[in-house]
DNA sequence: CCGCATCCCATATGATACTG
DNA sequence: CAGTATCATATGGGATGCGG
């Protein structure tokens, strides 16, 4: 079983964990949430270059596909708190694998994750 | 050091993977010629849906990130046959992690890889 | 058989401005 | 602070037809 979230069209577990993370800042999203929680703005600033409307849309995303989670605070000024899901946390853990291959083949002792 | 292939603008490991293997069939083309080298007009059967031009393209890639390998026969008519490198394999490798993730976590139990 | 060339469109992403 | 609205653009990918 699976939690609550939009409909998967593949049949291919590699497909279907590809439709998750597809998206250009998803996989730093998730880097950045895997240590701490962050609020929005905290995620824009360690993310250089995403604009407010790509950020929004992907944790949206990814609040739907289960791996985030979003925390309102009701107060003023406002208040959001985002934070990996365990779900979020097993994917990463998973990305690990293809974080390392990366760095050894292709940044080739290059300084970086 | 790495293998002969186009510039890679990540400085992540991560984002330097999801740039190799972002295309819609990559993945697939992947995990196909796993097992088994394969012809051009091989694979375009094992990939329902992926036209000619996509599929083309994306070995093209492939081959300049140096996960497959491309063998041309001369002989009429033509012949060409496509592998994946020990590059591709240890790729693949790393996908298993991420497959395993989709498969137990998004398809919850359904068939599939 | 393998694959390129051309045209076209859907979608993802980006820039900018505005709001509860 | 945390978004939404609107407009613009880039890119990937699909359809079709031709060529070595």
């Amino acid at each position: 079983m699976r939690a609550a979230r939009r409909p998967i069209a593949s049949e291919c577990g590699l497909d279907a964990a590809m439709e998750v993370i597809g998206g250009k800042w998803k996989s730093s999203i998730l880097w950045a949430l895997n240590e701490r929680r962050c609020r929005f703005g905290e995620l824009r600033r360690m993310l250089p270059g995403v604009t407010e409307k790509v950020l929004a849309s992907h944790l949206r995303e990814m609040e739907a596909d289960g791996i985030v989670c979003r925390e309102v605070f009701d107060e003023v000024p406002p208040h959001v708190e985002y934070s990996l899901t365990p779900l979020g946390v097993a994917l990463n853990e998973a990305l690990a694998a293809l974080g390392a291959w990366g760095r050894d083949h292709l940044l080739g002792g290059r300084d970086g994750h």
